[in-house]
DNA sequence: ACGCAAATGCAACAATGTTGCAAAATAATT
DNA sequence: AATTATTTTGCAACATTGTTGCATTTGCGT
């Protein structure tokens, strides 16, 4: 098991669970974005559906873990760096998905460009989301 | 009914149905973005929920509207400038929604800003979805 | 007005997400 | 370590959103 599983529970004020020791686990080693289903699939009947919604609303709200808006709309979670804490999020970071495989990447070192609105427009957070082939689907 | 209304679904080779009809005059009059509840809604019974999603569908297909991602990852239409046709969308304009109305702008001046990726990454789309507080909304 | 092609409505289904509540697991206290 | 208090979980039930097949209806070209 990973090292800073216990230590991010606990850092979060969350009791160590069998369920959030799990998930928590797969997106440290995942290394890129998981949706609902992908949790659901690896963890093979292990925890209830409900369960794992509940763990990745409670991941959100923690700061632990950022859902990353999507072209198709679909919705897909991945780590926060540490500097998230309990509502409030810094991941201003690009996110690229890939039409050919799917894969979902935070692109950590790309930061969200500067918008200018027309004036009375207030802005709280800009989501940069690219679509395109990966490295790996290049042909 | 706005004069447009016959016009664009001919030009599109769509024959014209009270349902075609009835949405793209939504589209035409509301002047924002749509969900598929809000059209639900609007026509109060007077389709099918099947014909709406159908409608939708061809609409974004033959280029009359586009979706719009957003933050919470809910499908929003709105419609698209005259240059964009079947299967080639051109609305590479910046969307903002409010979080506290919901009202989804298409920010048609604002074009989205050039995204520097690392090499590997093929970029076809790039879509920013900006969210704060709008005009309305300004307290 | 007629016949063909396309669109609609209905039913049934699938996927995704939410809620209430009893049982189980975890944490805190003695 | 045992007991109690608090959280979390699993289950069932439900809500919302979206899809598909097929018979019926509608629109369109002749
Ligand atoms: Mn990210
Ligand atoms: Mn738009
Ligand atoms: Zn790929
Ligand atoms: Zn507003």
């Amino acid at each position: 098991m990973h090292p800073r599983i216990v230590d991010t529970l606990k850092r979060n004020q969350l009791s160590i669970t069998d369920s959030r020791k799990k998930i928590l686990e797969m997106f440290l080693q995942k290394k890129g974005a998981l949706a609902h289903a992908d949790i659901e699939q690896q963890s093979g009947e292990e925890f209830d559906r409900v369960t794992i919604y509940r763990t990745l609303q409670t991941f959100v709200e923690k700061g632990i873990i950022h859902t990353i808006p999507t072209a198709d709309n679909s919705v897909r979670y991945a780590l926060c760096k540490d500097d998230c804490s309990e509502g409030h999020h810094h991941d201003n970071h690009v996110h690229f998905m890939c039409d050919h495989c799917g894969t979902t990447y935070c692109l950590d070192h790309v930061t969200v460009p500067a918008v200018v609105l027309p004036a009375g427009f207030k802005i709280s957070q800009v989501d940069v989301v690219v679509s395109g082939s990966c490295l790996k689907c290049q042909q």
